[in-house]
DNA sequence: CGAACACTTGACTAGAGTCAATGTGTGTGG
DNA sequence: CCACACACATTGACTCTAGTCAAGTGTTCG
């Protein structure tokens, strides 16, 4: 596995796709975390979806120019990149791989379509349980968690990125969480004291993460 | 062009495909409105997306089982139904149709993601501008526009669950729009006064619709 | 040490939700 | 043909969730 422990580093804030661009390779995060976000005409950011190790950032680079949507890095981390050109011979080749590539475009749109929910029809409270939650079960999907706790290096604005809030309601919503006995966030880790309650507060049904949750269950 | 003649007739309020189904077969909305839609945990609905004549119902279906919205009429119409068998058949045959289908369902996503910052990121007002703008230029794209006029016969309900807002707080935007002289829904029929205006009170930029948009141009 | 940054807190505001009553068609069936 | 029911749209009054603003408190790092 020296692939893996190749790859381009990348710091904190680093965008790995720009909205509006061309791309010409295809990336895989290997480490660290990363957002899919899009922008507001008044310069409010929205996450659409957060990339953890092991996931295609920008599978629709591929077929759809200009991509609409930006990749930033949101820890340190490293990624692995593969031309284009490559990538479609290596789909030539092997032409299975083209459906199993598809079905993860599939996965990734139903992810976003939970968060048009989560976004659209919960509560502040709701939102950032779901989001710990999905968080949780995809990073245990990779084994990177260890019993009910989790390495979160994210600012609470990139919580209230990724859930239409604002910081200074996250941070309220955060110590209700700790108050209820659910999770705690501090120093950059993840902890869940009460993981059915949680998925309740948070309306989490893993369903839709598809086979990204089930390696786990595996 | 027999085939589009045929099809299946469905009624307003239909579930053409239930989230959690199995489905052995993909459909094509020939005619109506229909919408993707999940549930939250207290009832409240939320629309992903609205499906127009043309679309892909439930394309998903063929790679992620169970699904994980749902599919819902939201006027009368007609759909035509094509087995996952014959479908599977179709893209052994044709092995670059695969590719076409996996882009469709690249731009499925890419409005999903779009939707996320919608309801995320943006007001009222400009959340129900945005969502007109959208479904103007989709119906454009398919011929079902006069100037710029187009039948939309959703409730203000459905309005409401595409935009995450209350039926009431929709019905107030709507009488805004009129009164700020964009648009106007009325019967059933939506008009837009000012398109330059509804785009910019929407933050709409169609780039996110790809070809559905750009059959429109051509 | 001080600058920069993330987090926290309190006081106030405002946008959107809720509730309830009233309109307005559109059918339907007696 | 009218009475009624039903669904959808509209309005007003009130509430409340979440946003904004501003002032702190840490804490990391040059």
């Amino acid at each position: 596995m020296r692939a893996l422990s190749a790859g381009k580093i990348v710091a904190k804030g680093d965008i790995l796709t720009r909205a509006g661009d061309a791309a010409n390779c295809c990336s895989v995060l290997l480490e660290g975390f990363a957002a899919r976000s899009k922008l507001a005409s008044d310069g409010e950011v929205q996450h659409i979806s957060f990339l953890l190790p092991g996931d295609m950032c920008d599978l629709d680079s591929f077929l759809l120019v200009p991509i609409d949507s930006s990749v930033v890095a949101l820890s340190a981390g490293r990624v692995a990149q593969l031309p284009h050109e490559a990538f479609r011979r290596l789909l030539v080749q092997h032409p299975r791989l083209a459906l199993s590539f598809w079905r993860e475009t599939m996965v990734d749109a139903s992810i976003a379509r939970e968060w048009v929910l989560n976004v659209g029809r919960r509560t502040a409270l709701q939102r950032i349980a779901h989001v710990l939650c999905e968080t949780y079960v995809r990073l245990r999907a990779v084994g990177l968690t260890k019993s009910l706790c989790f390495d979160f290096p994210l600012s609470q604005q990139d919580l209230a990125d990724a859930t239409g809030l604002s910081v200074v309601h996250v941070n309220r919503m955060l110590q209700r969480l700790k108050r209820n006995g659910l999770a705690t966030l501090n120093m950059g880790k993840v902890s869940i004291s009460n993981w059915p309650g949680l998925q309740e507060t948070g309306d989490f049904d893993q369903g839709y993460l598809y086979a990204r949750a089930m390696a786990a269950a595996a």
